[in-house]
DNA sequence: GAGGTTTTTGAAATCGCTTTCAGAAAATTA
DNA sequence: TAATTTTCTGAAAGCGATTTCAAAAACCTC
């Protein structure tokens, strides 16, 4: 009722209209009947008195499709029973040829299509898999969650995504949004959840870890040396002769950030060069804090003539830094990201950067989440970060 | 059985054993109890022979949590019936306190939580809104999914994504994946669907469409006017004393391509500026189009002083192809984008650009679909695009 | 054509929850 | 205290599929 009061509200003289004589035709079966009947109305008010409630409602249906159709009809119309059609459908058991045929033309002609919910409840699967996010928007989800659609492409599985914002509270609220939907599995992208609870969820549902590694878990996780990763970039710009290179990490609290400054060290030591405190910068992983680093940097006084950043968003901001300073990159600094975002090739000058293959790391989760399903076993890729050279490194100055 | 027998096959002594007397504890109720048993078997088989086969089942569904408790259990434990839970749930009818109270606890002790599925099934609500998207991952979608993501916060309602790639066939078959979920309604974002379909989706489900203006559809469209954007744009330049602006278009069949194509030369007319197809490329919304685009105007040798892309990205391209020419922005040529991407701010120099409010569309169009849903009022906000004028403008050399 | 198999089929139970309906309990009134 | 109301509560009927089970049909064999 509540339905038709406020449907009525929008439109005075259909209220009267419905309260004369048909007070349910707004509160059919079926979705957002008042939706639908908003629209339609002026139709059907056209035919108003010459046609019956239940014609007029079952014909109101017909028009704006609120009634769904259900397997019964088809077995109705089929003459046949909705086991049948269930079977038909689903290739489960054998049916005549005939009825066969019958309930094929049934479902094209009442353009049937099952109700996955109902599906999902008699079966007891939902097929969706929860993908727990952290920054659906942010350029390098982006394209981990391209890979993971394209991943379920053509299964009948589908990604759900929740976004945990980079905050924990949020994080345990989206898992939980994701429980409720009964996932049949779950991807969960970093994050900042303690391991225990990680394991905690690896019990409840099969699970797939992307850029991250948890204790006893490992055969779960897609991730990629972020240590490597930072020890190849520091170590090319050793090569092309710098000694004084500053790095900008990312937060203290990601487990990335950590892996990567380690790398960047040890390599540091492996060419016995000095580590310095002075030349390490604490950032985000935002553009922002990138200038702000390299504005810092700049103020330390401490001259470096190549610059790590542990993500290209931050090298993005050290650039514009630089560049606002009037320093040259890379004849001046020598600039070097994490990552390789799609952006990445067309900065001005093209970033040289650790690339890591995120549309190919969603995508095999994706996969591995499929294999895991139907019990069978789920390669994961051995993934290794490349150093992708572009323009923004060069010699040092001698 | 077709469980117990894949299940088994990961390890043949568990084959054996669950042939020997209790071969349905690979078959119990609940999702991918495979899955669970393969991890937990160990610690069950060390006290398999002391329990009966419903204990050991019990005990293992407690274990691994693949027994779902149910409506049922909280029930049974708060000493009351179904229908009773059900009540203090939804709290559609008063309870008695006592009651209430046993079943609170009931449900904190066994951890319930409802199935969404089963709620969706019984209610005919499956609170999904289905979105469709053409490219999650490129950031404009990434932003506007984010302010969808945003706006549904706190609903009940959470957004599934479908993505159609940009290309018509992937859109239909994305269009009939959301449908098979029963979604309350649908956003969608752009599209090479024929306006027909949309009214046809629109029949169908309460619908939002962002960034695309449909005849007859329009109270139900969020967007912003390309038109006047690129008319703004094109007269800023010319306010800053350009008489040669090129223009790189987006993809054709674009309505957004041709709006802005026609905000750029209405403003060309309006100043008496003549209209030169020499300097209009077409691109494809993508970075590296933007740098073909310069290539191709570059060997047109038809000067520009400014320069117009259709988009940021291509206007990123476009930076690139200046930049290896040793052509200086914004001293040889001006540059401005469309979209104010979040990098933008970030590029060398910052990007003079049409900021459109993405964030917000997509907030106020899930804001918009839950007031649909409600039969409310669906206000949609009017936005307008904004110049933000960075460091890639600049007088005109005279 | 009887007897035995193998296929097909429909009835009915089920999935987990909501909701109607009618009876029970409690509260109110007389 | 009996008669009425009002408030709570449980049984049962869905929601739209799937799946088990047993009966019906069709097919073989001898």
């Amino acid at each position: 009722m509540e339905h038709e009061q406020q449907c009525a509200d929008r439109d005075p003289s259909a209220k009267q209209r419905l309260n004369q004589s048909q007070p349910s035709v707004c509160v059919t079966s079926g979705r957002s009947p008042c939706f639908a009947f908003k629209r339609e109305y002026g139709i059907v008010d056209a035919h108003y008195e010459t046609i019956d409630s239940l014609e007029a409602l079952v014909w109101l249906s017909t028009m704006t499709g609120s009634k769904r159709i259900t397997i019964h009809d088809i077995a109705r119309k089929a003459g046949v029973s909705p086991s049948t059609v269930s079977r038909v459908l689903n290739s489960t058991t054998p049916v005549a040829e005939a009825k066969r045929q019958a309930v094929t033309t049934a479902i094209q002609q009442l353009d049937y299509r099952p109700n996955l919910i109902a599906q999902g409840l008699a079966r007891g699967t939902s097929t969706i898999i929860g993908v727990l996010t952290q920054d659906i928007g942010s350029p390098f989800y982006g394209e981990l969650l391209r890979g993971i659609e394209y991943g379920f492409r053509g299964s009948r599985y589908h990604p759900i995504f929740a976004d945990g914002n980079w905050q924990q509270a949020e994080e345990y609220n989206a898992l939980n949004i994701l429980r409720s939907r009964q996932p049949e599995a779950l991807i969960i992208l970093g994050g900042l959840m303690p391991d225990a609870e990680m394991l905690a969820a690896a019990q409840e549902f099969p699970l797939i870890i992307i850029g991250r590694s948890v204790p006893s878990l490992e055969e779960y996780c897609v991730l990629v040396d972020n240590f490597q990763g930072a020890y190849r970039a520091t170590q090319y710009l050793i090569e092309m002769g710098h000694q004084r290179i500053a790095h900008i990490t990312g937060i203290r609290s990601h487990q990335d950030t950590l892996d990567r400054q380690a790398g960047y060290e040890q390599a540091l030591r492996d060419a016995n060069l000095p580590i310095n405190p002075d030349l390490i910068v604490e950032g985000t992983f935002q553009e922002q804090s990138g200038l702000l680093a390299v504005e810092t940097l700049l103020m330390r006084a401490n001259p470096f003539t190549a610059l790590f950043a542990a993500n290209d968003q931050m090298a993005y901001g050290a650039r514009l830094a630089l560049y606002r300073r009037g320093i040259r990159v890379p004849e001046d600094v020598s600039l070097i990201g994490f990552d390789d975002l799609p952006s990445s090739a067309y900065t001005t000058p093209p970033l040289t950067t650790v690339r890591q293959p995120t549309f190919e790391m969603g995508m095999s989760a994706a996969k591995a989440t499929l294999n895991l399903i139907d019990q069978r076993p789920w390669p994961l890729p051995q993934l290794t970060p490349d150093l992708v050279i572009r323009e923004s490194t060069g010699f040092a100055r001698r």
